[in-house]
DNA sequence: GCCGTTTTCGGCCCGACTGTTTTCAGTCG
């Protein structure tokens, strides 16, 4: 079982507990259980290879579930787990995830009218059966069957910079009411998470009914959900939810705290202000008898009341940001000017929409010192990838374009090189000979997705064996919302990577997005160095370098742990191993 | 079920909005 398997099974149980009545503290812990697992750069699976005593010193697994977790990886099953699925049928799991149904009404429908499945709970409300439960009306009724509907179109979640896009046309929107001071994104967009579930914006205001009655009637907007003096939520047409909260500037610092997140990292903060005698809310943070706040003005004032160091939003997951902070040791945070050129770019020869001047043009006004230029190679024959004779005349026009560079006196250089394709049997694409002649190899797999994980592990470590290549490019080949990553034994390839001195790819393009945050952590780890490209086809497609650099800032890397933040005679010098 | 600048026992984040209620429970983030 994987990481994502073992916490699922802690979330189902604190699902299960929430709707047989456990005590709410306990299932706090299965809930925070999985939100640390998922979290987890290694896996518990070579962690209890290596040992068990390795699953000691995991925040928030303590014997007990440590001994569940050992259980799954040798059984596969756990039988708490299985108990309760006895006394609760699986199909109440998902009638969870209907919008307005919790643990409570879900367990009384159940109990009540033998509902255990969301088709069973769209037929009772249909024949009027919910209306005479306790606590609910017509109108809850009517509501189930809308979220039932919702559910099954649900459009899910949206690339991070689709949400940009909203976010800067709502905030936009919103600075139109006079009146309105700051409008800033907040939630998982500010943190800077591949995928965004919902829109979080953060206003201040005196007056917050005039800024929630404009906010509703924007154009995009399909429908209102809730509408009230300091918070609205409505959907919009796309299916993107949009939450705006507005307070008084005064509190604008914890509202922004507040409002950024994750929610497992306000728990944490909020856990310890109660340990200090303090309490933090939207508002500010409070002494436990005080009416007036101890801070709350700004971000830095609510970290420093519980005596931390101001946290950057990328690395408010709880995944030990606030021990770092308290140890003085949280990562120095990579900025996008840490960047010194791309190495992983397409030209008009084979499906990139510039030529090579214009690129490199294009890379110099952005203050970069080099370029890599990896075309395809022949396998992917859709991108018009390039055969050895192409690339030979490449080559010829990068020399010929950097004597030209040199002359004009410009401190820029355009590296040879290629995104070589890595067939189903890990073999490359280009023979030695030419490879051996490029500055830089980004080695990737284009096909044969479906392959097994040892069978897709195999295939990338025969060609970090070639000892031939310089990089993995998007190392995953996972498409956002469109394609699942492949079976992979990252840890296995990191291993081998760094035995080679091969560095792994961080595609910044906003589908791919692979490493992610997860994975830069393990590579940090295991000390293999990530090159943070843009795989830009086309020169507007540097400015994606932005979401690249952001996730590894929540991968916690640090200029160090980056190929291309280093200068070029450097960088050559490590391409060269 | 976890955890310790109060603690190996007794705590465990905080508030807004809605519907069905006349004071609040349930849900959500």
């Amino acid at each position: 079982m994987d990481n994502s398997e073992i916490a699922k099974v802690f979330e189902e149980i604190a699902d299960l507990l929430e709707l047989t009545g456990g005590d709410k503290f306990r299932i706090r812990s299965y809930r925070n259980a999985g939100v640390v697992i998922e979290g987890l750069p290694e896996s518990l699976k070579s962690l209890y290879a290596a040992g068990e005593e390795h699953l000691l010193g995991i925040p928030g697994i303590g014997e007990s579930l440590r001994g569940k977790i050992v259980e799954l990886l040798t059984t596969g099953r756990c039988a708490y787990h299985d108990e309760l699925l006895k006394e609760m049928p699986a199909g109440m799991l998902e009638i969870l995830k209907v919008s307005g149904v919790g643990p409570k009404r879900a367990s009384l429908i159940h109990k009540e009218l033998g509902v255990s499945s969301v088709e069973e709970l769209e037929k009772a409300a249909h024949a009027g059966k919910l209306r005479d439960l306790p606590g609910m009306g017509e109108t809850s009724e009517q509501k189930i069957l809308k979220a039932i509907k919702d559910l099954k179109a649900r459009s899910g979640k949206f690339r991070i910079s689709v949400a940009m896009k909203y976010a800067a046309e709502f905030t936009g929107y919103i600075k139109e009411v006079s009146g309105t001071q700051d409008v800033v994104p907040a939630g998982s967009l500010r943190r800077w998470k591949d995928e965004i579930g919902d829109l979080d914006i953060l206003a201040t205001c005196k007056d917050p009914a005039k800024v929630m009655d404009h906010f509703v009637r924007h154009p995009d907007i399909k429908e209102v959900l809730s509408k009230g003096d300091t918070k609205s939520t409505v959907v919009l047409k796309v299916g993107l939810q949009v939450d705006l909260r507005v307070l008084d500037k005064k509190s604008f610092g914890a509202a922004l705290q507040y409002f950024t997140g994750s929610k497992s990292h306000n728990v944490a903060l909020r856990d310890r202000a109660k340990r200090m005698g303090l309490k933090i809310s939207e508002y500010g943070v409070f002494k436990e008898d005080g009416e007036k706040p101890v801070a709350g003005k700004k971000e830095e004032e609510v970290y420093k009341a519980v005596g931390l160091p101001w946290i950057p939003p990328e690395l408010r997951e709880n995944r030990g940001e606030i021990e770092a902070a308290e140890e003085g040791r949280l990562p120095e945070s990579l900025r996008v000017e840490d960047i010194r050129g791309d190495l992983h770019s397409h030209t008009r020869e084979s499906d990139g929409g510039a030529t090579l001047e214009e690129m490199a043009e294009a890379a110099m006004k952005r203050g970069y010192e080099y370029l890599a230029v990896t075309d395809h190679s022949k396998a992917v024959g859709i991108a018009h990838g390039l055969d050895e004779k192409r690339v030979l005349a490449q080559i010829e026009a990068i020399d010929a374009l950097n004597r030209k560079l040199k002359e004009a006196k410009k401190k820029f250089t355009v590296l040879k090189g290629t995104e070589v394709d890595i067939r189903a049997d890990g073999t490359l694409d280009h023979p030695e000979s030419l490879l051996k002649r490029l500055d830089c190899v980004v080695a990737s797999v284009h096909s044969s997705f479906g392959m097994s994980r040892d069978e897709m592990t195999l295939r990338i470590l025969k060609a970090i064996r070639t000892g031939r290549i310089s990089i993995i490019g998007h190392p995953t080949g996972r498409l956002i919302g469109e394609r699942e990553p492949f079976e992979l034994d990252m840890e296995a390839v990191m291993t081998e990577a760094k035995k080679y001195g091969v560095a792994l790819e961080l595609n910044s393009y906003p589908d791919r997005l692979d490493l992610n945050d997860i994975h830069c952590k393990l590579a940090k780890e295991k000390g293999v160095l990530v090159a943070i490209s843009t795989d830009a086809h086309s020169t507007s497609h540097f400015d994606n370098i932005s979401y690249g650099v952001h996730t590894a800032r929540r991968g916690w890397l640090e200029r160090k742990d980056i190929l291309n933040t280093r200068p070029l005679k450097e960088l050559l010098k490590i391409l060269k191993r």
